[in-house]
DNA sequence: CCGTATCCTATATGATACTG
DNA sequence: CAGTATCATATAGGATACGG
């Protein structure tokens, strides 16, 4: 399967998830670990840097808030595309990465790239 | 560029996307095209039946209110991903379709299905 | 049939302050 | 450094009614 797959193909792959079973269908789970303002851009820098502190993220990641940027990662880590270690140092050390499932979705980052770099001037 | 790419060299094309400059990143750029509860499903209705009446498209995505999905029809034609077909009849008749550009997002599709039915049960 | 207009509510996000 | 707690606000979404 690459990139000479016809869209008529590439349609019928994508019938078989069936989003009307809204509780069952792949591309509507991700879509909700996806939501909110931030969890995009978290997972990019988490696709580059790889460990990543949370202050770093919080730089990496203009505007957003310590309030958001813990909440978000919170629901990552339950939804389990990302992982965070701590340790036991003073001052406190956290770091955040993504699990094998969070490394999986870098194909669907690199075909929205490719879209992208096609349609965005 | 097939699926023999290592996570090594998706993240490397990922990377060339910079997510930092807001306003000229291509993944911001779609991902604000896509935001709101009911684009993605929109998109995926079009991409199984083209070209699909306004009263089908709500039939078919549960829930939606006819203010939402006027809403997010309109701001779909404005970004340029379907267009808008209006047969001059009574009863009124209109038909969406999507654009070459709203095609395009079919391998975006194609990875998150692939992905979804990887990790979700 | 295909919408628009209006109003209302829920949720997400932001601002700020504080702590182990 | 890496958060939590609290409160305020903005925006998205929903309900309802009506019109060409």
């Amino acid at each position: 399967m690459n990139m000479d797959m016809t869209y008529e193909q590439y349609a019928s792959e994508v019938k078989n998830c069936i989003l009307t079973d809204a509780g069952a269908c792949p591309v509507t789970s991700l879509l909700t670990m996806l939501q909110g303002k931030w969890k995009f851009q978290i997972i990019y820098e988490l696709c580059i840097k790889d460990p990543i502190r949370f202050g770093e993220l919080q730089r990496s990641i203009k505007g957003i808030t310590n309030t958001m940027l813990t909440a978000s990662l919170r629901e990552l880590e339950r939804d389990g595309l990302v992982s965070r270690i701590q340790f036991n140092e003073i001052p406190p050390h956290v770091e955040y990465s993504l699990t094998d499932m969070g490394r999986d979705l870098l194909p669907v980052f690199y075909e929205i790239t490719k879209w992208g770099f096609k349609y965005i001037p």
